[in-house]
DNA sequence: CATCTAGGTTGACATTTCTCGAATCAGCCC
DNA sequence: GGGCTGATTCGAGAAATGTCAACCTAGATG
């Protein structure tokens, strides 16, 4: 039996998480607080940040680690802890293919976040 | 020596920051990941996304701490450590009115991030 | 001016986070 | 099997973060 890569369902956040709506339309209940900083403050490291864009804007919507790793000045261990904590946070997805690991971006819960943050219709854009 | 070393302008975010091509539309360079970085590290709290969400969907689209402060069971130098940080990153204003300090949320900032985490085109869900 | 209240600032502490080197695990190829 | 490469895990140290108690500032009110 080939053990994989999925490792915890520590997911934290799935696409069914009752997270959606919009933060200005209504107060956010702490639980759901709780459930969904864990996603913004993995986004909130520039090198995250820019980890989870090389991987939602790859070619076939998924990105080698080998290809993630040279693109930043800092070492392979690195890399991969942010890697991980992306994966805890539920914004991405792991498998391994052969020697290499390709990480995908889980975009139904990028788009759940962008609900959040979307105004519901106010004061967009001045 | 003269004292030029202070331009660091820790407002990070402004209404005129190139951030808007969606994450998954192209790679983030790096200086706009390190920039937009903060907002999200602040929104990555479950106090300070509790809180965001109490001003943003506040009646006059303003909340005053003492309204925020007693929703929380935490002491009042932290909320008000809490609101400094969504100060600084961008996310809301501060204004004294009187005896009382308001909050009122960027909706225009939070409509960037927004969109920067929206998936540009269809590849919504699939 | 004295005093009271609402918030903010400072200083300190425990916890977490970021980073790396070393070790380990998972496949490939000779 | 033995060795090689890619990626993760482990352990540790430096830096950042969340929280509070104590103190200070801004306005209002007597």
């Amino acid at each position: 039996m080939p053990k994989q890569v999925t490792p915890l369902p520590h997911t934290v956040l799935g696409e069914d998480t009752p997270c959606c709506p919009p933060l200005a339309q209504q107060r956010l209940p702490a639980e759901v607080a709780t459930a969904l900083a864990p996603a913004f403050k993995a986004l909130g490291d520039p090198v995250r940040l820019q980890l989870m864009s090389m991987i939602a804007s790859a070619e076939n919507g998924e990105a080698c680690v080998c290809d993630l790793t040279p693109a930043f000045d800092l070492s392979g261990p690195t890399i991969s802890h942010h890697l991980r904590t992306l994966r805890e946070a539920g914004l991405v997805d792991a498998e391994r293919r052969g020697t290499w690991v390709y990480y995908r971006a889980r975009k139904a819960v990028l788009s759940q976040l962008a609900a959040l943050l979307a105004s519901g219709g106010g004061t967009t854009a001045a």
